[in-house]
DNA sequence: ATAATTGT
DNA sequence: ACAATTAT
């Protein structure tokens, strides 16, 4: 797989798993802090926009 | 303009 | 409270 287009296990909104790959990824960081990385993903089930944590290792 | 996303 | 992002 190209790098940077890798699916992630997320809860949806609906409440249910799935394994999508985010639409946009980044850092959430207050300065001085480590943060989170945070993905943009869509729910193909209910066309619902959501966020979601990243493990810190996925690639961006 | 705001909500929502995590962890410190 | 703070950080970035963007669909709503």
């Amino acid at each position: 797989m190209p790098a940077g287009k890798k699916s992630v296990k997320v809860k949806t909104p609906n409440g249910k798993e799935a394994e999508l790959s985010p639409e946009k990824v980044w850092l959430l960081a207050p300065k001085g802090r480590k943060g989170v990385k945070i993905g943009l993903f869509k729910d193909p089930e209910s066309g619902k926009y959501f966020r979601h944590k990243l493990p810190d290792d996925y690639p961006m």
